[in-house]
DNA sequence: GCCAACGTTGGC
DNA sequence: GCCAACGTTGGC
């Protein structure tokens, strides 16, 4: 089993949004870079679990955890002409974007801030460390741990 | 709202 | 394939 940390602008979709979801679950749409493309393409497996990470925010960091609960299909938004994640290059013989399935498992205790990650020299791996703005990124079991302590 | 970082596009 | 222009992300 992998760990993953996923950023979602919580004013468009939170934590809380996916606990409130049908099912508790939704379809990981609009991932439109192609680094976080083949990651959700190649590396995601049922099972894994995904840190939500809160961007664009007043309170930007780690909120929740939710786990994987498909691999990889197509996002059905690259072929919906009314979807802003519309893409005229996407054909259903050759799709470019997929989304898998993610459902709600906990809140964090509390949030886990960006300061707070940056400021843990422990964390050495996370990519959101370097700044980067990946949307879709691995995170390493030493870091998926070391966040979850500092949720307590 | 600003702006730095970085990804994408397109001319050559 | 290079690289300048442009667009987007995302923290502050």
């Amino acid at each position: 089993m992998a760990y993953w940390l996923f950023k979602t602008e919580p004013d468009a979709f939170s934590i809380d949004d996916l606990k409130h979801a049908p099912n508790q679950t939704t379809l990981w749409e609009g991932v439109r870079n192609y680094q976080a493309r083949n990651f959700l393409r190649d590396d995601v497996k049922e099972g894994d679990l995904v840190m939500i990470y809160h961007s664009s925010c007043k309170n930007v960091g780690v909120a929740g955890i939710a786990k994987i609960t498909s691999a990889a299909y197509p996002d059905p938004t690259q072929f919906d002409l009314n979807s802003d994640y519309y893409d005229p290059k996407a054909t259903s013989d050759s799709p470019r974007w997929v989304v898998v399935d993610v459902t709600y498992h906990q809140h964090l205790n509390k949030l886990v801030s960006l300061k707070s990650i940056k400021a843990n020299d422990s964390i050495t791996e996370l990519a959101l460390k370097k700044a980067g703005r990946l949307s879709v990124m691995p995170v390493t079991e030493h870091d998926w741990n070391e966040i979850i302590k500092m949720a307590k």
